[in-house]
DNA sequence: CGGCTGATTGAGTAACCTCAAAATTTGTGG
DNA sequence: CCACAAATTTTGAGGTTACTCAATCAGCCG
């Protein structure tokens, strides 16, 4: 990682700090107070069990804030998946908090929520559909992207297998609702059917 | 609901208002703003697909604190399990955010967190497991306890359905690990043994 | 005691997982 | 730019966990 540029917006000023594909930005036990905004790249946040098993928490997108911990050490792993340039933002050291960090807090909180919605009561080709449709309004509502993430990523997301989730994007690409441009780049054909199937 | 009285403790004072078993504290699109702590008694906040499928999102018990919300509305049912005592806190209406709330928030987040990584890659046995322990730590690392909440309503927050929960229980039964002194009354023999089994 | 609700148990099934192999993509060196 | 190796993804076959459907059992209340 290396720093790129300092960057006015925030007050006061931090440097934008880019991690190369696969780099660690945090591991459990870390200490935390400092939380980060995505310039460019996507971040995965994850943990592990004993055994090896492994939950993505959460992706996060260029413009989107993570980072903030209840405790004063991590709890989870975050690490970058493509390269990814980072804002770091201290957590004000007089304990103060701001309405910006609780609302960011808060929708944090919502999101959780709607992830575990998911995976607790949702078919493999709900959680699929409504991971893609997830994706799609996250970067403004657009028909087609890449995905930063690999297979793995998106099956430990969403509580599946790598080979179930290649199964069902093979499902709704035979279905017509999405293309693979590339194996990497989604369109989405029919976003409101696609949207209709997330229950 | 009927107000029992008026309680100190909370600047400015908040009365505590009660919920009979089964009472809605708010649904979705009701106005946020309000959170609660609970006095006595449980809560469940949980959400429904379209198609009946529920998720509970979470249990809270007395003294823990629920109800904030990213938007001005909340996307979730909250309902008294049992006759539940709630101190309804409002949000300051300045905008002013307290070091509290936010600490609440990122304990809220952490819960969620584990929460996810617990249905999406945790197996029947070790999800009760997990649930059974954690309810003893709430309630400050008792050996048992009453579970205020049915079946049903473990089995939708665990992702899974009544007649998984209950054939588990039968085998944490009789593998000695737990006794239910009745059937809603669990006690934890070998708690260590079911640590170990939360993987 | 009968009716109701909630919990348990049993039998068969389906969704998803595991293991294995083939196909495709990506990266590296010449 | 091509060839080869490594990594990722896809596809196939079979197995397992948890689900569904159904019946029985237990507790509760009038």
């Amino acid at each position: 990682m290396s720093i790129v540029s300092p960057t006015a917006g925030f007050p006061p000023t931090y440097s934008v700090v880019t991690f190369n594909a696969g780099a660690e930005i945090y591991a459990p036990g870390d200490k935390a107070g400092t939380f980060y905004q995505v310039e460019f790249g996507a971040v995965r946040v994850h943990r592990l069990l004993s055994d090896g098993r492994r939950q993505v928490i959460a992706f996060h997108l260029a413009g989107e804030t993570f980072g903030f911990e209840a405790d004063r050490t991590h709890s989870f792993f975050a690490e970058a998946i493509t390269q990814t340039g980072l804002r770091a933002i201290s957590r004000p050291a007089n304990g103060e908090a701001s309405p910006e960090l609780l609302t960011l807090a808060l929708r944090g909180m919502l999101r959780a929520h709607e992830h575990i919605m998911m995976i607790g009561r949702q078919t493999a080709v709900e959680r699929i559909s409504g991971f893609l449709v997830d994706m799609a309004d996250r970067q403004g509502g657009i028909e087609y992207f890449d995905l930063p993430m690999s297979r793995l990523d998106i099956a430990d997301y969403l509580g599946l297998t790598i080979e179930t989730v290649s199964r069902v994007f093979a499902k709704l690409r035979s279905a017509g609702l999405i293309k693979l441009r590339s194996i990497r780049c989604v369109e989405l054909k029919k976003l409101e059917t696609l949207r209709s199937l997330c229950a």
